[in-house]
DNA sequence: TGTTTGCAAACGAACGTTCATTCGTATTTT
DNA sequence: AAAATACGAATGAACGTTCGTTTGCAAACA
């Protein structure tokens, strides 16, 4: 019966409303009694339930980074060539960002926040996934599936130009599709009429 | 005889060394502290020569929107054809990168810690730029030179997949062109091989 | 009863900025 | 030429505020 709220834990809620706090106005300018407003509490409450501001930022950074790389993992598994596997991780980002722009949006702009150790172990997940789709690349291009262009660029083209969906309020389930497909259809075939 | 290094006045090293603090820890986690030690200063004597942090970033944010809007209008003036502009317009990205990759990145990043009436000044001129990079993708499809697909999507990703040059630690001029095609190619005509 | 949850109060540290003052060097006045 | 004036640059000390976090204790819940 219109039950359509969050039923939450307080804890989640606090990770959810830091989420958004980290999104909205950026870690730093992010004070835990700005956070403590947002889900009704006085700041030393919030520490019955976490342990740091910094956890709550490690937190959103690596669930997200998780999505990633099982999501990765999955593609690789169902793929049965270059391009396929290129349109599902394209897919895979906006079906990420579909689920919680929030998140996702941490994810990119807060993770230099972190500090070491943990700043190191994101660098070196967010390589590792680099590398993997590296791979997808020069694979199709020496299967002849994709040009031959210089591979660290189109890498580089090609996950900053999916990072756009991220800045979108929202993107609801139904939309999902049709943006991943568009965004494939111009980096797999261009701009360009067919010449 | 071997001036290679900077004859800059106090004022503009403190602006120099600001942009790059700004790049590096952003804007919220940089200190007039942490600026006075990256120029020799104590952190009073800044003000002798600046008014305050928000100034700062107030001119290298608006500093840069200059550059991309004239080099917008410069493009307008001299491109003869949808696809000749947009090839300009990415070679513009990568060009205002290559001479200043610190300036421009905190264009992109913070410039959300701009503070009103200043922060609606910034988004209005950042509107304006985009609507009239969205005129040369509309015109285009229109002429039949591109594709005809969805204004707003093929605008974003193109605006996004030509920001990870900022990222570069440095471009030095011979790579603008190398790399800027390298761009124009893949946007223009795609990843896959000619079908 | 014991454990979780919440709060008021307070902590030291760091923040951006202001202030009165000093120092050195030009410029003007004698 | 010497003395008086003006000024930009730099300083240390301190301002009031905000920061993340800790502590001790009460209330609620198990």
């Amino acid at each position: 019966m219109m039950e359509t709220t969050t039923r939450l834990t307080r804890k989640e809620r606090i990770y959810q409303e830091a989420a958004r706090l980290f999104r909205d106005k950026g870690y730093r300018a992010t004070s835990m009694r700005d956070l403590a407003d947002s889900v009704g509490l006085e700041p030393s409450s919030l520490y019955s339930h976490i342990s740091s501001k910094q956890e709550l930022l490690h937190k959103i950074c690596f669930d997200c980074g998780q999505r990633f790389l099982s999501g990765m993992e999955e593609v690789l598994q169902t793929a049965e060539s270059p391009t396929e596997a290129l349109e599902q991780l394209i897919r895979l980002h906006v079906t990420i960002a579909s689920e919680d722009v929030t998140a996702i949006t941490v994810f990119n702009d807060e993770w230099r926040h972190l500090e070491q150790p943990e700043l190191d172990d994101f660098l070196r997940m967010r390589r590792g996934y680099e590398e993997q789709f590296e791979l997808v690349v020069t694979e199709g291009m020496q299967t002849g599936q994709f040009r031959q262009l210089e591979p660290k660029m189109a890498l580089n083209t090609l996950l900053s130009a999916v990072q756009w969906v991220y800045r979108k309020k929202q993107i609801n389930g139904d939309e999902v599709e049709r943006i991943a497909a568009g965004i494939a259809e111009m980096l797999l075939n261009g701009l360009n009429t067919k010449s």
